[in-house]
DNA sequence: CCTTCAAGCTTGAAACGTCAAGTCATGCTG
DNA sequence: CAGCATGACTTGACGTTTCAAGCTTGAAGG
């Protein structure tokens, strides 16, 4: 779906895909890949959540702060990473913060940015979550390829990801 | 982010990603592959918002209906392509009726059965729409890649989505 | 200093999605 | 054929995201 349907017929009775704009092997591998757009992260989500209580934004908020010097980082930074409007984060961060596993405070050399920063109970929480989440990931696309086909499959994403990146810039 | 960050360090200062799961090799294309499962939907959502008024679900709705015989299919079936939850579609579809893209009624051969059914502006809409889609997706996904990618695109995407549904199915 | 401005959030209302019931038609069972 | 079970939605309440202001901090110009 979603590029093939008819644009010529008229009559609900005779409308057949014509595929008219796409070859049929472009459309197939378009189609394949808009399947893993829709299906994979929703598989990664539902790992999370039955098993760590954490959705996808979530984890990846714990998981980048843990990866910067001090725990900490500017929302800004954060809300570019997970594709988050700014305002989305900050409606995510105040759910971590509820529950304690992130705290925010003024960025003291310049009081226009926040830092979040992970807790003590925020990391053993993302550490508690990992290990799982690393596993799905291998037994749903690591394991699922060869060497040669995962590292093909990153670089096309790469491909698509400058056109995206151009994109909007421009 | 989301794999790699340390577990073991329990200084804030002392934090150093490890990576000691996934080799450098898969942690890079997995990260690339997870910048296009968060960009790439929305780089053709904002297209299909600016220049149609449709969000993605719903073309995907339209685009479906428009394949079948009379351009008629049960709800539920819509459901399991867009990885919508039947309240969801239930939802969507009852906005799109509202708008006059679609009409329901329960199917005559089997009254538990609720069919979707396109109009003739519902047609017409996604008519308009393809183009634009078509071209956008060209620029940003197959375009970016020789013919000889894009079809291993999609077929590590194909044994992908064969990982993901046998884990739906058990 | 004192505006004016832009950047970086925060907030609240409205749109949207999810979850847990509820409804209704059909199938199955005794 | 009565009664229960099942499947396919629908509904409404609740939670999340988006959208459009609004607030606050610091920079720049006079």
């Amino acid at each position: 779906m979603m590029h093939d349907m008819a644009v010529d017929a008229r009559e609900p009775t005779a409308t057949e895909p014509l595929g008219g704009w796409l070859t049929p092997g472009q459309l197939d591998s378009w189609l394949s890949l808009v399947r893993v757009l829709i299906w994979l992260p929703w598989s990664i989500d539902q790992q999370l959540q039955r098993d760590s209580k954490l959705r996808m934004v979530e984890y990846q908020v714990l998981a980048m702060l843990s990866e910067h010097e001090n725990w900490t980082t500017h929302m800004s930074a954060l809300a570019e990473v997970t594709n988050a409007s700014l305002s989305r984060l900050s409606h995510v961060v105040e759910r971590l913060e509820k529950r304690g596993l992130v705290r925010r405070e003024p960025d003291p050399t310049d009081g226009r940015f926040t830092n979040a920063i992970l807790t003590d109970l925020g990391y053993a929480t993302l550490a508690e979550a990992a290990p799982g989440h690393v596993t799905h990931l291998r037994s749903i696309v690591i394991d699922a390829l060869s060497p040669e086909q995962l590292r093909r499959l990153g670089s096309a994403s790469q491909r698509i990801m400058s056109r995206i990146d151009a994109s909007r810039a421009g």
